[in-house]
DNA sequence: TGCTAGACCGACTAGTCGGTCTGTCCATTG
DNA sequence: CAATGGACAGACCGACTAGTCGGTCTAGCA
């Protein structure tokens, strides 16, 4: 952790590392000093309690998430006009990236807090619900459309067919973490595509 | 809480409940002493330590998780002797059973471990690799049947196919959580299902 | 009846954790 | 130069937490 980057960040990091670890609970504000190599005076200066250290830390990530849906869709986006293809496309985007983040702990933060309903953190779910929210709508747009040009068959449910994109996701990042074995991701992924696919009519490529 | 029920087992419900809802490190031992109405006496007269209690409710949640396994798969066995639709039908037995479910929280207890990798608890990892084996066993064993019989495409991979089971479970759960709305565990499911009648070529009904 | 073993009780302890407080350093401002 | 205030340092505190330990109660048995 580099003495460059502002105390705050630092702490933000290692406290990011440490949560999705071991949860929220268990990391102790002097195991994130130690590793940010910050101070107590430090911490508690630019936050006024633990569970502000969560919020913030949920807040950054999910701006972050935010950014990511954003960079995938429109890279998906530049690949085909059409919405059907761009959904496929879109995950087929995060299959690729599995392979990169396979070298890090695969782990949603928000999961940790999910899993973690102390009343301390409860101010985060606000947080957790609207990253869901705009996964679900951003993809279900996208959904509707080719449902309205008859690629997608009408019995369908687009709001939890976008929501299964988010479900495969964290379930990915369960099965990776429970067996220690990244490459689960990208496997799991693969059928999400693959199901996409079927439903949507788009051919494999 | 029963004064009937030996008082084990009314910590280990006790302590069930409360890890689902909080985390194991933030579930204190005085804590499920008081939800079980029992005292710190008889605890660590039954447990040697908070840990060894973890690693004890993993065990019965997992012996409890391989003869949910068992029963669903029987009753799948007995609605066809096609092994693509017993796999289909394996997953609807989930379905129905899911709104029965929402009325609980919703939620995996491993997934409690599992993103809280604290050294103190990491006796029960094994348990939950074990689990998530049998069910990928399990399934994949019909699986390959189907694929023999020419009703899966060979492309698939059957484990990670069958892995996709577990993987939709686990963040249908995370995904009901969070938005606090058990419904989605269906509907993801219904998902799963429709993807394993795509591939193996089932028949909805 | 007296003895034993095991289930259970709860006050107590040693250590940990989140949070506070006093103070230092240093850049900015008048 | 003195004064000010933000960024940080770290000793310290009280509440809490896992675990201990001496003791009680009951069932079974000789």
């Amino acid at each position: 952790m580099s003495r460059a980057t502002p105390v705050r960040d630092r702490i933000l990091d290692a406290a990011h590392d440490l949560v999705l670890a071991q949860g929220f609970s268990a990391t102790t504000v002097d195991a994130v000093l130690g590793a940010a190599g910050a101070s107590k005076g430090a911490f508690f200066h630019h936050f006024p309690s633990k569970r502000a250290l969560g919020h913030a830390l949920v807040e950054r990530y999910a701006a972050g998430d935010h950014a990511v849906l954003d960079e995938f869709m429109a890279a998906a986006e530049t690949q085909s006009h059409d919405p059907a293809e761009q959904v496929v496309e879109f995950v087929r985007g995060f299959e690729h990236a599995a392979d990169a983040m396979a070298l890090t702990q695969p782990g949603c933060l928000f999961v940790s807090f999910v899993y973690e309903q102390v009343p301390d953190t409860d101010g985060v779910r606000p947080l957790i619900t609207a990253a869901i929210e705009l996964w679900r709508s951003r993809i279900a747009e996208k959904l509707v459309l080719a449902q309205e040009a008859g690629r997608l068959a009408d019995d369908v449910d687009v709001d939890s067919l976008a929501d299964h994109v988010f479900t495969t996701f964290e379930g990915a990042f369960i099965l990776a973490r429970a067996t220690r074995d990244a490459t689960h991701v990208r496997a799991q992924l693969g059928h999400l595509r693959r199901y996409l696919e079927l439903l949507l009519d788009v051919a494999p490529t």
